[in-house]
DNA sequence: TCTGCATTGTACTGATCGGTACAATTCGCA
DNA sequence: TGCGAATTGTACCGATCAGTACAATGCAGA
């Protein structure tokens, strides 16, 4: 028996390893386990080995932000599209039972690998949500520091509500930041 | 030559390494190369290994905030326990260059092996900080948001500033944070 | 100074790590 | 159907993993 997998199919796979264990926690061994793919199509896919899978789930987690978050901020209607951030933020992280990959990258020494692509998800989530917000008739100043606010707030929330394994205490924080959000916008 | 240590005098050099490289990043040899302490020493002190190591990392981070804010918060003035709370927060996180050992903990898979610590973190700051908010003036609910938007707020700061190494948005967050906090306070 | 115990350096174990090599298999296309 | 390329299972590599064993060392109290 031989199972044919595709790189598009396999990434999704891999992040979902990497959210649970870590970088440094997973193996190939228990790639294997947990997918059943084994090492001749990991390498084939991916030369790079480990490093490079995990920069693949990177670029993944970024397309898919740039499409359904980012993009919608810059283009559509400055309310509406906060609003669906909101909601495919909570989506997105299952009630907080789904960590952020990015930002569990950003804590350990795993931050100095992909630096740049950490950095850059954030820059790119404030600064297109900071201009939304200048689109809807907040100040300058109290715009970043409101999308600052905002960013910041939901990976606490993602902590947090871990620690605490409580899916209602990331329901709570988010709809306070999303208040919060809103007052920021004049006439809401 | 021969060097002697102390249990006591090896926990806070364990923390910060289990800090930088997170649970699983973590080795033997890795410890060894930064600290100079041999397996000898090191399992002579913890039997348990790498397990009872962290262990008692996170038992020593414990008590330091029971003493240093969990404590003040319960006896002290309410409002003076507050601000010495955010002066302590951003001084043992190094101005966000520091992170939260319990808080990394809690993302990956190293949370199962020390969920009630973990928990117990957590809960105790949340707790101690609602009841200093309700001695203060606040109303029930509104000390419990509070003080959950808080500690929350200081693990996302945390992610945050590290993904964009900018140690002044910590300061910004918490400063943030803090005003925040001063306002759920009656006649402050 | 001597003795006994705490502490430590070193050498070792079996298991697992990331990664390589390559033959066998399967698939797309003619 | 048959051929060449893409894909995969398996065996293997040296390095490193957590952990063990134990003799050598240093120290505190007699």
């Amino acid at each position: 028996m031989k199972t044919v997998y595709e790189r598009a199919d396999i990434v999704p796979l891999l992040a979902e390893i990497f959210r649970e264990l870590g970088y440094e926690g997973t193996t190939l061994s228990r790639i294997t386990e947990r997918t059943g793919i084994g090492k001749g199509s990991l390498y084939h896919f991916f030369p790079g080995g480990k490093e490079e899978m995990a920069a693949a789930v990177l670029a993944d987690v970024d397309v898919w932000f740039e499409r359904a978050v980012y993009e919608p901020l810059r283009r559509d209607d400055a309310a509406a599209a906060i609003d669906a951030m909101w909601a495919n933020v909570m989506d997105y992280f299952r009630s907080g039972r789904r960590i952020c990959l990015v930002g569990a990258f950003a804590l350990d020494e795993t931050r100095e690998r992909f630096s740049p692509a950490i950095r850059d998800y954030f820059v790119r989530w404030i600064e297109a949500l900071r201009r939304a917000l200048v689109r809807a008739g907040c100040g300058e100043a109290a715009a970043l520091a409101a999308a600052e606010e905002a960013v910041s707030g939901i990976q606490g929330a993602l902590v947090l509500s871990r620690a605490l394994d409580d899916t209602d205490m990331f329901r709570r924080t988010l709809d306070r930041l999303a208040g919060r959000l809103a007052a920021a916008q004049p006439g809401r």
